[in-house]
DNA sequence: TTTGCCTTGTTATTTAATTAACAAATAAAA
DNA sequence: TTTTATTTGTTAATTAAATAACAAGGCAAA
């Protein structure tokens, strides 16, 4: 107990990058390597060495000197800290491309961490199963979640629902949400909130790219 | 030239944020609303008035006192600011769920800002037209991206394929590129990056989902 | 054995981003 | 007319994150 308390205070963007340790981990593993260095981990990540360090001593694992970092044991480790001991379950509301691009992404890969439902108001969705995972009616969100005991749901519907669709994830208990709708949604304080906008994300990629051509004109001058 | 350069030093997350309000005052400019103070925003947005003000005051607007912000006036700011002049066009390398979400969540929205075409393997996808964008076949990368001016590029292809394809854009003269699988592409200096990991975040979602219960936990003893 | 080279682990510094604090302006109310 | 409430704009302080700096350990070669 003690000691998972001490990682509730590890920086967010920390977190995030173990997720990506472990999985490049995972693929040196299957490779047949059993120890990597900073240096390497770093080359695979784009990031440098020094912050691949920072990272594991802020979870506490040491390597062995010249030797590097024990694959095998860093990514229990990981797993330690960032998974959850009994598993948690993921349910998609909303099974458009991009709800199903997920459950694609995801099918059969984290085994802690599982999508079990999907929801869609679509009656030629409704009872299919995509990749394993089957399409309840909408109306249904409430009773299945409490059943499945789901914890976490992705939000993937018309931006216009997405709200709606928020407060009867909220409703039925749901402890984390992921909403991809460019609609910013509000939850109360219980409920973990993650949300991502890809049109938003473009704008800005269009406005760097624009930024560095100006840049080198007026550099050519 | 020299105003525009006054911008190339403003936030990342501040970029981010202007295009959202953006969004949220063409929303409220549809709805015949023509001013609009911190506060709205800021409760449209789930961030403080603040934040909005100290972005806007980098940005050099000025509102008028206890009357707000001319939402009219606002939005052409800011598509002075973060749009391109001419308008970039941008292609979808992988037409599966994922690249057809993000056609679907574009078309017709953006003028500035324009999905022009699609690249895939697959024989049966090739020659089809989703909303509008046409799908080409991978080989012709290069040949239309130079001849359609194509500035950006969004990845969303197998992950095992990823770095390759990344490889073949900036080949073919790409200047900004988003990432959407969960391998990390290494691009050079000029062109600009942005990547984005759904599994990762996902993983981020469940930590503190899982965080939170057992802090809860050991404060009911 | 000794020297030099890597590599880890940690602290210090710098940079980025958010939040707090507050002066100034002005419309509305007293 | 004076006071009060509200809202903007800006600087200062705080927090979060990344980067730099460097001591210490230990293998390999001389």
């Amino acid at each position: 107990m003690e000691e998972k308390d001490s990682f509730n205070h590890l920086p967010h963007k920390t977190i995030a990058r173990l997720s990506q340790y472990r999985r490049a981990l995972l693929l040196c593993l299957s490779r047949g390597k059993s120890h990597i260095f900073s240096h390497e981990i770093a080359t695979i990540q784009h990031i440098t060495p020094v912050q691949v360090r920072r990272d594991l001593m802020l979870i506490g694992y040491s390597g062995t000197l010249r030797k590097g970092y024990n694959i095998r044991e860093l990514i229990d480790l990981i797993g330690n800290i960032i998974d959850s001991d009994e598993g948690i379950k993921v349910a998609i509301v909303g099974m458009g491309n991009l709800g199903r691009a997920l459950i694609n992404y995801f099918s059969g890969k984290r085994h802690k961490l599982e999508i079990v439902a999907g929801f869609d108001t679509n009656p030629d969705k409704i009872g299919n199963t995509m990749n394993g995972v089957p399409c309840y009616p909408a109306e249904r969100m409430k009773e299945i979640i409490e059943r499945e005991k789901i914890e976490i749901g992705i939000i993937t519907v018309p931006a216009q629902n997405a709200s709606q669709t928020a407060n009867e994830l909220v409703a039925a208990g749901i402890k984390g949400l992921l909403n991809y709708t460019p609609k910013p949604i509000d939850v109360p304080d219980y409920v973990y909130l993650e949300e991502y906008d890809m049109i938003t994300t473009l704008e800005k990629v269009a406005f760097y790219v624009k930024m560095r051509q100006s840049e080198e004109e007026s550099n050519k001058k």
